[in-house]
Formats: C-alpha cells, sequence, structure tokens
DNA sequence: TTGCGTGCAAAGGTTTTGCATGGCA
DNA sequence: TGCCATGCAAAACCTTTGCACGCAA
C-alpha cells in the first residue's frame, strides 16, 4: 500500500529469484540469510528484513505470523501488479505448519459480507486463516 | 489441554478479576502490569505471563495474536467450564493499523464451511482478517 | 510436607533502527 | 545529482527461563 518507487538492485534481485523459486514453501527471514551465507553471496539480515517487508506491502509476498515467539514467514504469491488469483485462500496448520491453499468460491462471499455488514474491505491475499488441517485433527488430539 | 491441579494464590485471583472486569477489550501482559503497578499491587511480570497463559490453557481466557512485533492480546471469556457461545472474530486495517474485533454469528459459518468442506478446523482465536477499515477506505486513498 | 507458585534478574530470539556508505535512476 | 538501498552493529521488543524462596493443599 506504499507507494515508494520500486529500486531494482542486485540484492532484491536475488531475494525475489529465490523466495520465487521457493514459492511451494514457507520460508523465514532466517532460511533466507542461511541460505545465502552458504552460497557466498551473502546479504545484510537488516535488507533481508526490509526487502522482504517491502514485497510484502507490493503483494508479492504473503507473511505468515504463527505465534510471537516463532519467526514469522515469508510466501512468493506473485508479481505482475496484482495477481489476484480468484479466491486462493490460505489455510495454515498449526501442528505441523502445512500452508493449504484453497480455491473456493464460497469463501469469496465473506468478503462480500465484510465489505456490506462491517465495512470492511477484506484483502484476501493476506488474510490467513489458522487452525487444523485434516490429517492432524485425525491422529490426535 | 493440561490437568495441573489450579492453585488459588492472590496473585491469580488479582489477575482473574482485573480480566473479568475489563473483558470487553483486549488486554495486553504489559497493560496488566502497568494496572497493577499504578494499583501498588504489583506482581512479577513473570507470574503475569504464565498465570495468563495458564489460564488460556484452561479456557479462562482467549489469546490473540496479531503479528510478531504487537504485544499479545487477552481476553476473558468466561469461568466454569462456560463456553463462550459466540467466537470473537479479528479485522486488522492494513492502513490505519486499528484492530477491530466483532462478535458475528454469520461469520461463524465460514468455520462450519471449512470443517465440512475442506477438513479444516479453523481457529478463530487466531484468525485475523486484514483488509481496509470502513474509515480508511472512505476517507482517502 | 510436597510441589506448585512467585519474584527477580538475566537470557532468549526475532525484528528494528542509527548512521555512514554505496548504487540506482 | 538526489534519493533510496545497503551493511554493520547495537538496540528494542516481547516473552521465557533459572533459581531460591514462599505458600497453598
Amino acid at each position: 500500500m506504499t507507494s515508494r518507487p520500486i529500486y531494482k538492485t542486485k540484492q532484491r534481485e536475488i531475494l525475489l529469484k529465490y523466495m520465487k523459486e521457493n514459492s511451494s514453501g514457507h520460508i523465514t527471514a532466517a532460511q533466507v540469510c542461511d541460505y545465502l551465507r552458504a552460497n557466498g553471496t551473502s546479504i545484510g539480515q537488516a535488507t533481508v528484513y526490509r526487502q522482504l517487508e517491502k514485497m510484502v506491502d507490493e503483494g508479492i509476498l504473503n507473511k505468515y505470523v504463527i505465534d510471537g515467539n516463532t519467526p514469522a514467514c515469508f510466501e512468493y504469491v506473485g508479481e505482475n501488479g496484482h495477481v489476484h488469483e480468484h479466491a486462493c485462500f490460505h489455510c495454515k496448520c498449526e501442528k505441523c505448519g502445512r500452508l493449504i491453499h484453497m480455491h473456493c468460491e464460497e469463501l469469496e462471499s465473506i468478503a462480500g459480507h465484510l465489505q456490506k455488514e462491517h465495512g470492511f474491505t477484506l484483502d484476501p491475499l493476506r488474510t490467513v486463516f489458522y487452525g487444523v488441517c485434516e490429517t492432524c485433527a485425525g491422529g490426535l488430539k
């Protein structure tokens, strides 16, 4: 939501590439730093945090927070403007940590409801449903 | 959850009383400490955190984690196995950063839907809807 | 008496910030 | 050239933990 200019720096490109290549999973800032360090292309952690946060602002990345004591996870969700994947919702399992993508039209009605009844414009890209997935629920309580 | 014995200490009673009296809003651990300090009945912060967490385990309090950098919020939801009827949903405005909590029955159907159609057990306590609130949307872009 | 609760201080770990320098536009 | 990005280290922040003592049951 910020309208700052986007500088195309070497560091940004490296981060973008890495996040894109790992779009299937959720990456923590520490993991990024580790990878870069192991790769010889070390980037200051402050830059990593700043760029990651910036990309979240731009809608390129999603940020997931489980709780205050575990590091936040980032996930690549697309560039080129706002690639609104139609109603792509995310569910995060609190047990196995798995991130589940689901496309469901019915869930779109939530946005409409929030808008009409509560005057709240939902941002589905950034909203994450937390809970317990089928597998973990089936196993043990 | 946990099945530890519940000791009835002076500190616990004070905390319980305070949380009960402020059940309408969200209280942070720091707010509790501030209040107690201002009141002369200071309790060690470690105890505050430990008791609060314990009460969450017991189902007396709800704990809300918005993101990793803001302190967690606690809310009194009832004792005596008094299961709270309506889950509390949270909306966080990405512009003004305001946290809006709403009790809405219709939104509860989301949980049911996720459960039935996707096998996902929603945890309303930890789920936050991101978007733009009425004020910010109405005002300026 | 037993074992949990408490309090203090210090540690823990993630994320942010200050400031000087470097690089994109 | 102007402004933003970077990097390093230190700070900030919330929360947890170690340990000795106190207190409920």
